[in-house]
Parts: C-alpha cells; sequence; structure tokens
DNA sequence: TACTGTGAAAGACTTCACAGCC
DNA sequence: GGCTGTGAAGTCTTTCACAGTA
C-alpha cells in the first residue's frame, strides 16, 4: 500500500513480508491481553482466534521470526511479546511529534495506545499561534516556527501529520528536512517524499466508502433474490458471493 | 475479457477484486480534485501520479469497471467522478450513527470528509449522562439507552464504533441487534460479529507500530557496516540473529 | 501519435495438509 | 494426542508489454 519502499537486494536478511509486518501489531495486542491475565501459554488456534485471523496464517506468520512455539504445547505469552515487541522495534522508545492539533491532533495527543507501546509524544505543534503555550493531553502546543529545532532536540524520526490537506506537503517538507524518516498521515492528501523516507496513511473517509461499497452491495443482491432480473452469469447458490468478507478484514 | 458491453455497465459486474475498491476512494479523491481546478480530463498516468499508485494499476482497476476512457486521450474527469461514486454507493444518502463521543469520537464528527461523500452523521451516542444534549459539532449526544430507537427511526446501516475497547464489543452487538450491517471500528480490539456483517478497522497505534518496524531497520542498515551482531538487547534464550531461519526463500 | 484496455507473466499472500516433535 | 512449523498448492494482486483505437 503505496509507501515508499527502499528495497535492497536483502542480502540475508530478515525478509518478514510486508502482510506479515502488518500483522504483528494485532498479535501484540491480543498477547499482552492474555498477558494481562496471566495466561501462560496459548496455541495458535486461541491466539489467531483472539486477533481475527486464522491459526495456519498466524503460525506461517510466526516462523518468519523463528521457532518460537512448542509442539504439543503452544507459544509462552511472555517471551512471544518480547520477541514481537523486539521485532517491531518497540522495545526503544520513539519520540514523535504531531503536527496539526485540531480535533484530531488533540485525540492523538490524549490517545492511550501511543505511550503504552514505546511511543512518546515528544511535542505538539501547530501553526495557530492562539494555541501556542495551551496544554493539549498535558503538553503545551508549539509554534510551527520551531518545528525544526523540535525534530532536532528531540532526536525525533516519526511525524504525525493531522493538518488540513493544504498543509500537509508543506509540513511534510519541512519534517523531512529535519530529520523526520517515518510519517503518518492523516490529511487527505497525497504525499510526496524522496527516497527512504516512508509514509502510511489513514484516511478515515476511506474505510466508510468501502463500507459503503459492500453495503450497497448487500443490498442489491437482497433485492435479486425478490426479483431474480437477469440471470447474471449466474448460479450457484448465493451462499459466498464472491466478495463477502470474513468479519475482520486487514487494514 | 468477454463482456464487451457498452451500454449500461454492470453494476453487477462479477466481482470487482477488494484491492481495487480500497483504491476507488483514492482515485476518487483525487479526482475531486481535479473537478474543482476544473480540468476537464486527465490520462492515467497523471491520474495515477495524483492517487500515488503506478499508471498500469490505475488502468487495470478501471478496467473492471468498464471502458470509461478515450485511448488516446484519457478519461473525462466528470464522468469518472460519477462512475466511481456510483460504483462506491455513494450516490446514496447514508445515515451513519457515531458512539462514544470523546476526543475520538468528537473528531470523527467534526470531520469533513464524511458529509462530502454522502456520509451524513444521524447521531452521537455515548454513554456518560452528563454528555446528553451537549451538542458536538452542531448534533446534540444521545444516550446510549436509546441507540435502538435511533439506529431505527434513522434507517442507519453503518455505525462508527469510537468507545473505550471494553466497551466496543457490547456496543457492536447493541448496532448489529438494531441493523447495523457495517461497522467502522477504532477500537482497539477485535469485534466478534454474524455473518453478513462488515468490520472494518482502524488502529491509530497499529500503523505508528508498523513504521517502527521500517524505521528500526533502516537504522539497522546504516549500521549494518559496522558490526554484524549489534548488541542491543540481550538475546539470552534466543537463538540470535546468526543461525537464523531462511526466512524467506528466494522464490 | 498518444493513450487506453487487457491478456499473460510474475510476484505476493493465503491456505492446505502433513511431517515432526513434545 | 495435540500442536507447531513448513513445503506445496492455490488464490489474489501487480506488473509487463503491446494490440487496438480515437
Amino acid at each position: 500500500m503505496a509507501t515508499g519502499r527502499t528495497h535492497r537486494p536483502a542480502t540475508r536478511s530478515r525478509g518478514i513480508p510486508e502482510a506479515t509486518v502488518a500483522r504483528l501489531p494485532l498479535y501484540l495486542r491480543a498477547l499482552t491481553a492474555l498477558s494481562e491475565r496471566s495466561v501462560p501459554t496459548v496455541s495458535s488456534e486461541e491466539l489467531a482466534a483472539a486477533a481475527g485471523v486464522n491459526s495456519a496464517k498466524l503460525r506461517k506468520d510466526f516462523s518468519y521470526l523463528g521457532s518460537y512455539g512448542t509442539r504439543g504445547v503452544g507459544y509462552d505469552v511472555e517471551y512471544l511479546v518480547y520477541q514481537i515487541s523486539r521485532e517491531l522495534g518497540l522495545t526503544q522508545d520513539w519520540p514523535v511529534v504531531i503536527v496539526g492539533i485540531g480535533n484530531l491532533g488533540a485525540a492523538l495527543a490524549n490517545y492511550g495506545g501511543f505511550a503504552s507501546r514505546g511511543f512518546r509524544v515528544a511535542a505538539l505543534i501547530d501553526a495557530d499561534p492562539a494555541l501556542a503555550g495551551k496544554p493539549v493531553a498535558g503538553i503545551p502546543v508549539q509554534h510551527t516556527d520551531d518545528l525544526e529545532k523540535i525534530i532536532q532536540d528531540n532526536g525525533v524520526s516519526i511525524g504525525v501529520i493531522a493538518t488540513p490537506a493544504g498543509a500537509a506537503q508543506q509540513v511534510c517538507e519541512r519534517l523531512v528536512a529535519a530529520g523526520v524518516t517515518s510519517i503518518l498521515n492523516f490529511a487527505p492528501t497525497v504525499l510526496n517524499v524522496p527516497e527512504g523516507v516512508d509514509v502510511r496513511k489513514v484516511d478515515l473517509s476511506i474505510e466508510l466508502q468501502i463500507l459503503a461499497f459492500h453495503e450497497q452491495r448487500k443490498a442489491g443482491e437482497e433485492a435479486a433474490d425478490a426479483v431474480p432480473a437477469a440471470a447474471t452469469s449466474g448460479d450457484t447458490t448465493d451462499q459466498g458471493p464472491d466478495g463477502d468478507v470474513p468479519a475482520v478484514m486487514p487494514a
């Protein structure tokens, strides 16, 4: 999914498939919950259910990390938590800046899921002078003018953009120039970045649009039952219309 | 493919690939921007750049919808906007409820990207009685007690969950029981839903974790010249990165 | 000429199914 | 017996490359 990829020929390094990487946080979350309940071990079947995937996929995913399970028994919860955390790089501290402290930026600043996973909100930045100095989630908002200094002083390599679309590219360029090499973009626009910089995007309305697509199709199917209009090439019972997807889908 | 029809292009064309569906909103966004600038036509190359994908992929994607371009010329912007909107089901009105009006719920309620795409926030719902009646984004918050009535009165089929993780499954069940068949879940938990209900999830911290993974790897590459085994953290029981699994086989 | 539309090839990801180990 | 780890098969997605056409 559209991310500036820096592919090198991969000497003999750990080539974990991108799809697997995207699921590791899911497993980690499920494992953390088990850990909090002091569950010592878990089978691939149980963990898969908790993470919302199937067990074959989970085992395959884990096989890319190494052989961390015990046949006949399952996986040691604590050990797996550690291994996955390490693989994801969550055993280190990641200072993060959030640029654009509107509703969304404030929500992000308050979001508990960051701190609990090694991410530390090092600074909040906004272009509105009226916001400067005002605390959000206990952190004073700083003005965009100081962006470069903030990045450098805090050794920030991950930036979160929650500005309006119109400001995003410019903010992005300043972040990159100041040393940021990973960007999480909430602005509904495509960011152009140089090689070596990763961008991931979250667009709230895109997800809704995908839901609408499937929702519409459901409605269409109901109607098709009632009035079998044209025989659309077709066939088989409607049990499993091909696009109908399992409950939880990959992001 | 066999379907050479140019008329009445298959609303019901068998199976647009999921990957394509997920990109349609991206194209739509880029096209909308062009439309606002009164650009009449666009080539696959230009549009692809604006959407952040490559042109072959875009053309392939469009080929699933029908033949909406003109060889030697490109695509008519307005026409494509309409076709994609229709395909996504955005030409109809989708009343949506948001459950959980914390920071994130409020941000979503205020988010402009919904309204502009056929989504209408029909109601805001929260379990906190203190919030009841207070307007957020101009819409008064209603109490969870009335959830079922709200869903039914408004004919809502899409629900957005922005509650804490602990409340999400229960809210989900009530939504589904009341008739909701598509859910956008922001709570960091897996939702169990019956067949026929679609769930899409957005987990803000997952995206950051994926970035951290790549970020970590970048750092590793820089240092790769130095020492083969970074003495990062003690790999006590671990096999170590050396004698490791073959990871990925060269296909 | 310039660009779309699309088979066919390549690649990525998922699932199957079972060998191997506890 | 129960469960992991993994080749192999199957499916989905991307990319190539070029025929077709306004």
